[in-house]
Order: C-alpha cells, then structure tokens, then sequence
DNA sequence: GTCTATAAAACGATAGAC
DNA sequence: GTCTATCGTTTTATAGAC
C-alpha cells in the first residue's frame, strides 16, 4: 500500500539538520534518506535531485524566520530596543537549538562561489534580515546610521558562529547579542 | 621522466586557491592535480593523503600570517593604533588577493563538526590571531577589555566575508577596519 | 642499471539519479 | 535495487636523469 512513512515537510525538516551539521555537499542522499527511515530509492518520490531539497530546505528556514522572527521589528507593543532584543535573542535560540549554526551562513560560505543556485535565496533571506534590523535602528538613527548597525550585527552574528563551533564556546553569541543591543542605546560611529 | 614539472610549494599553492575558492569536499584529487599539471595518480608522490594535503595548506597560511601579519603588533616603529590598522588591512589584503575569502573561516564552517583532523591547527591560528589584536589593544584598555575588542575584531572580519560572498561588495571589509581602528580610539562597551 | 617523477590503469567505495 | 560516474587511493609501467 502506498502509505508515506513521512511526510514531506518531515523530510525537509530531516535534511534541514543534516545539511546544518554536516554541510551540503558532505551530506549524501543515502545519509538523508536514512535519517527519514527510508530507502535512497524511495527518496526521489519527494525530490527531484538533491539541489531541489536544499532548495526546499533555504524555503522552509526563510519562511519560519519570516513568521517567527521578522515580524518582531514591527511589534508595537515593544520597545523597539526591546524589539531589536528579541529579534537578536530568538534568532540565537532557533539556530543553536540544533547543531550547526546558521544555515543560510554556512551554505553562503560553502556555494556561493561554486554554483549560482541557492544564491537568490540566500541574497534575499539576508536582505531581508537587513531590512527588519535597519527599520528598528531607524528608530533612534539615520537611515544610512542604522543600516550600517544592521549590517555589523548580521556580521557579528555570522562571524561568531564560526568562533562558536571552534571553541564550542556559545558565550561569542551572548556577546553578540549585547553589543548590537548596546549600539542601540549608546552609538558613535 | 624524472624532472620535476612542479615544485612541492606550489602545490600547495595551487592547493589553497581551490579549496579557498571550492571548499574541501567540492575539491577533488582530481581538480587539484590538474591544477599543476598532473594525473590525480601522481599526486600521490606529494602527498600520502587529501587531508595531509590541506594540513599543510593550513600549515602554509598559519606561518605566513605568523612571519608577515603578527608580528606587526609588536612593531615598536608604529604606535599601537597604526599597528592595529596595519594588521587587519593587510589581512584583508593579502585574504582578498584572491578568490574565496578566509580558508580558515571556510574551514572551520565546513569541517569542524565533521571532523577532528583541523581542528588543532585552525584553533591555534584563531588562538594566535586573537592574542596579538588583545595585545595591541591592551595598550590602552585592560586584558578583559582587550580580550573582548580582539573577539570582536576577528568576529567581525570573518562575518563580513559571508557578505561578500553573497553580495561581491569588498566594502563590507572596509566597514570591519574602520570599526576596528576606531574601536581603539574609543570605546565604550 | 638505478632512481624517480610521471602517466596509465584499476582498485573498492560511494556519489546522485532512476 | 540498479545504474553510471566519480571519488580517494593504489599499483604498474614508462621515460628520462644520474
């Protein structure tokens, strides 16, 4: 009978941490499949290749931060420091919660140079990114001021994942999220 | 045919610009022999293995930053503000000269929850690295202070990477040094 | 003849795709 | 499960320098 053992918002959540810890291209579809429960065989009912799974993969984490955590920065019954707060927080808390840091950071890393294909995807997840911080910082800044905060604290973030999975250290984070916080209150570049 | 066609040095040259470029597990035997010249059968006259191959490309990048980046915080020809500049702009240089942005930064993304065998040497580099910022910066605040100013230095410089990558604007690294130098001027956190 | 750096061929394992 | 291609690696053969 052609039940599905899983369901394929399940497989894209599986592979979703597999590419997060492992990488997209140290992660095999034999390694994936099994992680579901299946035969590799059975795998490509769901997915075409294994570009569309990734692709499916940068949709689902650009989607889950679009409803969970960009629709902080317009949040009008806080602060917009403690909308920044949040923002930064929650952010922490989603990618450490599984291993591997930031996807979007190591895919950025990992392809950019080698194929165009998740280049859209990632251009705009970060663009986005970008933007909800700028609008917060423009609360207190110039447009052009609060950009460039914008700018260093996605920087930070993503630079501090790589000290973070050298050293196991998590702290490089909370530093993270306590300057770009702090340049809200007190900034003088 | 026992003459030489490359010397064992620009292998590992040739060596660090595809894996900065493709990553390690993008790289093949093949592509990196071909890049000198070679069948991937008579690489193995170089080196025993892929992973002995990148430790010594790591190795080359350790001890080129140790002869010409470092020792730069302990020239006493410049006051400690133009040693700070100096050494971060001519890490960008010298990381920009050519494609794919910092190895040991694409390194530690791509291989430090997958395997052991790096992690010594990028933990050393970063280790060295932050020790001569703190250094610099101790001229004018305290060790913990220092401390924390190198952090987010090297933070900073491997974040904005991520950026270029995905944007191909080098100004995200102009933004890290000017911050940086700054920092030394003042600082308030 | 003896080295040795290369090419050539082939190994087993595993890749992505069907 | 099967396919073909390619992976990292190993082995064998060849060609030139001593």
């Amino acid at each position: 009978m052609p039940i599905q053992k899983v369901t394929k918002e399940e497989v894209v959540r599986q592979a979703l941490l597999l590419f997060k810890k492992q990488g997209y291209h140290r992660t095999s579809m034999a390694d994936l499949a099994a992680a579901c429960g299946l035969l590799k065989g059975s795998f490509y009912h769901y997915f075409p290749s294994k570009d569309a799974l990734m692709s499916e993969v940068l949709k689902l984490v650009h989607s889950y931060f679009k409803e969970k955590v960009f629709p902080i920065a317009y949040d009008e019954s806080l602060s917009p420091r403690q909308r920044l707060e949040k923002m930064i927080s929650k952010k922490i808390k989603i990618v450490a919660s599984t291993e591997g840091g930031c996807l979007m950071g190591n895919m950025a890393i990992e392809t950019a140079l080698v194929t165009d294909e998740f280049l859209p995807q990632m251009r705009v997840f970060f663009e986005e990114y970008l933007q909800v911080l700028s609008h917060v910082y423009a609360y207190k800044y110039t447009p052009e001021e609060a950009q460039k905060l914008a700018e260093q604290a996605v920087v930070e973030y993503e630079g501090a994942w790589i000290m973070v999975k050298l050293t196991g250290k998590s702290r490089y984070l909370e530093d993270v999220l306590q300057r770009a916080v702090y340049r809200f209150d007190t900034h003088n570049l």
